[in-house]
RNA sequence: GCACGGGUGGCAGAGCAGCUAUGCAACGGACUGCAGAUCCGUGGACCCGGGUGCAAAUCCCGGCCCGUGCUCCA
């Protein structure tokens, strides 16, 4: 079945056609390091990674770009503050980057390009652009003009021109720049005393904040290439200002074949940004929650939809990829992992799973045949059922659980979590057996609240006890 | 105001013309001294008003409501 994916640019969903046969082209927004990571970013970067795993598995080759904007004015600002070198506040800004998407399980990119590495394609891009009438030069700095191609205005956000005059309103006359209309945007801008640049036909400098990506995505894929993503808040005016340059640029479009977008993190119904307070960084995250927990909760709805970030979706989340994982590490010490292509359940779960997949990567539709599975292998594990159908769903999750989706840890640490409670409970075994044969016999005698006495007791060891038909059973909390 | 998305059961969230979504919660039953776990089962939804279909959460039109964008932002 075909794999279909909505862009944003002709608003509808079409199949994706390589430009060139079995090859893909990624470019994808990354951050500008200034801070930590935030869960936003941890979704974006969960959403691309699911979406490169997914076109690789469907059997194209895929070339995935992420950037660094790793100079600008914010950057600017902590370095100033801070007293130390701009580049030491984007270096250990991507360090933390990388840290917490490694825990994330996010598969590293194949390029991470840095626009401090990119500055001669960004001067070339924009002396072009002066050459080819787009772009003019002020006092404070390059521009380019709106006004020579106004057509492509609105190209992913549906704005002309006039809305955003009116947009902007009183806020026309305080550019206090050399612009020529607020609309143009700054293709390179004059350093002021004491900022870092970096010399330029135009006077030293630095890139303005759009040209970047497309220097970028030239540089790394090539004059057309097929999918560009990143936040949707990057829409306007950031890749619509890409737009303009690219194209303009290399005089010809669509340069990008497929725009897609990633939804917003919001946290109790409201977009989660720094001026709400409602600010979580991956790391605060991280301490109340598991990180393949949390890689659960982004995709707990399709890449486009917003996520909203709360107790009740994090729990849930953590309920459901508790039960994954236990049923997948325990039918794996039981079974190991195996073929499942020969039984006909599991084979209508992938083919169910693979169609929403192919429908613009809709993980929440993966995600409902991934619990059904995980649920079917509870209780063949349970019900002792044959060997090679627990290896089977086994096999199946970590497929597509696994590799697919990437909520499952590896095999490794799978085994050591059923290994570690093993360990954990042949441990204190001995304590619980004969508090547990003492409480049988207070139950024989009807002795209630002895019974429940030794009960509370073993609960606050954290040990649970459950009774059954055949006997009480326990297992560590 | 304009643009783009969206409004589905108690909650989260699929489906996007006909056929049980799913998970959590609730309820009933089995099992229980009680509890828990498990199993079986049940009820419950498609913002409002029109329209087009044999048939509409699903398509069209008009409202209302929410989110995001229009400024740095994943």
């Amino acid at each position: 079945m075909a794999l279909r994916v909505y862009d944003t640019r002709s608003r509808t969903k079409r199949e994706l056609v390589p430009l060139i046969e079995g090859k893909i082209g990624i470019y994808a927004c990354g951050i500008t390091p200034y801070s930590p990571s935030h869960i936003g970013h941890a979704r974006q970067a969960v959403a691309f990674d699911i979406i490169v795993r997914w076109i690789r598995k469907s059997g194209l080759e895929v070339n995935y770009i992420a950037n660094f904007t790793d100079i600008d004015d914010k950057i600017i600002a902590v370095s100033s503050e801070e007293g130390v070198d701009f580049l030491e506040v984007a270096n250990r800004n991507i360090e933390d980057y990388f840290e917490v998407m490694d825990a994330l399980n996010v598969i590293r990119a194949d390029a991470y390009p840095r626009v401090t590495e990119t500055i001669p394609e960004i001067i070339e891009m924009i002396g072009d652009l002066i050459d080819k009438g787009f772009a003019y030069v002020a006092n404070d700095g390059v521009y380019f003009e709106i006004d020579t191609a106004p057509e492509k205005y609105g190209q992913l956000t549906g704005q002309t021109l006039e809305m955003v005059r009116e947009g902007a309103g009183g806020r026309v006359d305080e550019t206090g720049s050399g612009k020529r209309d607020h609309r143009d945007f700054a293709l390179w801008k004059s350093a002021k005393s004491g900022e870092p640049s970096w010399d330029s036909p135009w006077g030293p400098g630095r890139p303005g904040w759009h040209i970047e990506c497309s220097a970028m995505s030239l540089k790394h894929l090539g004059e057309r290439f097929d999918i560009h993503g990143g936040g949707s808040d990057l829409m306007f005016p950031h890749h619509e200002a890409e737009i303009f340059q690219s194209e303009c640029c290399l005089g010809h479009e669509p340069v990008v074949q497929y725009w897609l977008h990633n939804g917003m993190i919001n946290v109790d119904g409201e977009k989660m940004s720094k001026s709400e307070g409602n600010f979580w960084t991956v790391k605060d995250a991280l301490q109340q929650v598991d990180p393949l927990v949390l890689r659960y909760t982004l995709i707990n709805a399709p890449y486009r939809q917003p996520v909203d970030f709360n107790p009740v979706m994090i729990e849930d989340s953590r309920l459901n990829h508790g039960r994954l994982l236990r049923a997948y590490s325990e039918g794996l010490s039981l079974a190991g992992s195996g073929d499942w292509s020969d039984n006909g359940h599991l084979s209508e779960a992938a083919e169910r799973l693979s169609s929403g997949m192919n429908d613009d990567f809709n993980t929440r539709v993966a995600l409902v045949e991934v619990q059904t599975v995980a649920k079917s292998l509870r209780q063949m594990i349970e019900s002792d059922s044959d060997k090679s159908d627990i290896s089977a769903a086994v096999g199946w999750l970590a497929e597509f659980a696994g590799n697919v989706l990437g909520i499952l840890p590896s095999d490794e640490k799978a085994l050591s979590i059923t290994a570690t409670e093993a360990a954990a409970r042949s441990e204190i075994s001995s304590v619980v057996e004969a508090l547990l044969e003492e409480r049988e016999s207070a139950r024989q005698s009807k002795n209630w609240s002895r019974a429940d006495e030794i009960r509370d007791e073993l609960i606050s060891m954290g040990v649970v006890v459950e009774d059954g038909a055949e006997g009480p059973t326990w297992r560590i909390e």
